[in-house]
DNA sequence: CGCGTCAACTGGGATG
DNA sequence: CATCCCAGTTGACGCG
């Protein structure tokens, strides 16, 4: 016990000497309001609200640094599970902020300082830890919860993004066919004489119904895929639009789901 | 009276 | 084997 050298050990009963020795033993700077606890030290009950620890008997821990030895009888049959002071908890506070784990030889400083036995402040510092980790742990949730949010958030927009481009794109296809299958038509037409009714008011459905007898060549089928995949509900719209047609292409119907859509 | 907090305990794994 | 740590639990206590 090299402590026992140290003069501050031998009045340690009191917190200044304590708050000394940590300073010297971590280079560490304690808050200001450790003069206050140098102050109440004095009463070690002065402020309590509610029963407290009754101090160890110094006694006690002299030469006993042992946890297990007889504390059970610090339960049970003394009135157990007694709060420790405010005072003892911050001091136990400040030294458990330079370090959570606790060496044999600081356990045995700090109980005899704060006239606990060296199990209390192994007990003490393991509930510390438990503590701290639980709220490290809501943090650490909270903190992914938040990244889950934001990347949900972009998610969505990404997933809009995407349908958005996918209807234009679907959009300009669909103008494209129109157009390059107009050209051609206009000329197939004059020269074959295609003598099936086309009954039209906007002039374009009649293209359509070209279209879709020869839709491999300008690649309708891939199109068509798509829409049997994302847009059911607009193929039985269109569906009943194309049945008051009486068309001969209904087996291929699917093709129109595109181009009414 | 139910609930939350906290000191203390228990049992098991890790380590030297 | 002694010791430490941790997760889980218990029991006392205070509060709304």
């Amino acid at each position: 016990m090299e402590e026992r050298k140290l003069s501050w050990y031998d009045q340690s009963s009191n917190f200044a000497n304590l708050l000394q020795n940590q300073r010297m033993y971590t280079g560490a700077h304690f808050p200001v309001s450790a003069t206050n606890q140098v102050e109440s030290a004095a009463s070690w009950s002065g402020t309590m609200r509610r029963p407290l620890f009754k101090p160890v008997e110094l006694d006690d821990n002299i030469g006993r640094d042992d946890d297990d030895s007889d504390d059970s009888s610090l339960r049970l049959h003394n009135e157990s599970k007694r709060r420790l002071t405010a005072d003892q908890v911050r001091f136990l506070e400040n030294s458990f902020e330079l370090d959570n784990k606790l060496e044999p030889q600081r356990k045995a400083r700090l109980a005899k300082a704060l006239r606990l036995k060296p199990r209390q402040i192994a007990i003490w510092f393991q509930n510390r830890r438990a503590r701290w980790k639980t709220k490290q742990l809501e943090k650490d949730y909270e903190a992914l919860r938040s990244i889950y949010e934001t990347l949900k958030v972009d998610r969505d927009c990404l997933i809009k993004e995407k349908e958005d481009l996918e209807t234009e794109v679907l959009s300009l296809t669909k103008k494209l066919l129109l157009k390059e299958r107009a050209s051609n038509s206009s000329a197939t037409i004059l020269d074959s004489e295609i003598s099936t009714p086309c009954v039209d008011e906007e002039g374009y459905n009649s293209m359509l119904m070209e279209l879709t007898g020869s839709s491999n060549a300008f690649g309708l089928d891939d199109i068509d895929n798509y829409n049997s995949d994302h847009r059911s509900s607009q193929i039985g719209e269109v569906d009943d639009h194309a049945g008051g047609y009486d068309l001969s292409l209904e087996d291929d119907s699917c093709g129109y789901g595109l181009l009414w859509s």
